[in-house]
DNA sequence: TTATTAAACAATAAATATTATCATTCGTCA
DNA sequence: TGACGAATGATAATATTTATTGTTTAATAA
């Protein structure tokens, strides 16, 4: 059996409510409408492009009670980040194929060489059309320092 | 036998020069300080973090400086991006684990199911005391739109 | 309900990160 | 060496994110 894409938007929200309820947030109208939004995308959006969307739907909207939220969603577990190095440019001097231990609190980042792993296989064809250029492995986490204080963690 | 650190490092240089001519770059004392720079801090430095350490060498250069050469290194290939993803937050409201496919041009990201991939196996420790949360396949290339389009690849 | 209180909101300023502009200087190559 | 295009430094402009503040709203309990 499936869901339909309704019923499972439903069951998101209704999810949604819950894990709100259980973080102990409040449950406006914005961050209702913003989280499904969100999901309703389904790409990976951007704050702006968020932003840009819920204003349909709620015009007196502010840019920071985007930002706020997303941060919020982030650190209950209702949203996920893409990308944890975002924030700013690294750059790396070794270019050799290689993969990253990265710590989400302070963004250190250890390399693992490729030769560590075993080889990563895929089940499936990438997309059709794709050209594939590199494959990095990420293991998101704690490193010592940051896992020993009870900072905040996300 | 082994290269020792001075020699590794003689190395790259040599390396980057060449490559400089190659990609017609002009050969600056500028662009041979802030590769040296990026080459011997082996973390993954921010433009602002090279930009303090070139400054001690060229107190005079401009931070744009800094990041138009990095930007320029990262054409060419002498250096690599930690996280081809960086940018802006980008936000998935599907918290379950999974993998993504990423076009490294216009920044579309496709997932992969985590059952779409073998298993990752490690075949050492993490660092001792890392507390791993998730892991993350990334596959950096070209989707076939940006692939037909011979803009300017990365 | 309704009053109370803490949290969330919108507006805005500030901080951080990055790119663009432009006059001057510097490498390259004839 | 001298001409020319590229690179630099200074600075302004833009993009992204966080902080601040006064006002509004949701949660809780009477």
């Amino acid at each position: 059996m499936e869901f339909s894409a309704v019923d499972s938007e439903k069951f998101a929200v209704q999810e949604f409510r819950e894990r709100c309820r259980n973080a102990g947030l409040a449950l406006t109208h914005q961050r209702e409408i913003i989280f499904r939004t969100v999901y309703e995308m389904r790409s990976h959006p951007t704050p702006e492009a968020i932003y840009e969307r819920v204003r349909e739907q709620l015009p007196s909207i502010s840019l920071g009670t985007v930002y706020k939220n997303l941060k919020t969603f982030l650190d209950t577990g209702l949203l996920r980040e893409v990308s944890p190095m975002h924030g700013s440019l690294r750059v790396d001097a070794i270019t050799e194929d290689h993969h990253h231990v990265v710590c989400t609190q302070c963004r250190m980042v250890v390399d693992l060489g490729e030769e560590e792993l075993e080889p990563v296989r895929l089940r499936v064809q990438l997309p059709d059309g794709f050209v594939l250029k590199r494959c990095v492995v990420e293991f998101y986490g704690l490193c010592p320092r940051c896992a020993a204080k009870p900072d905040k963690p996300r």
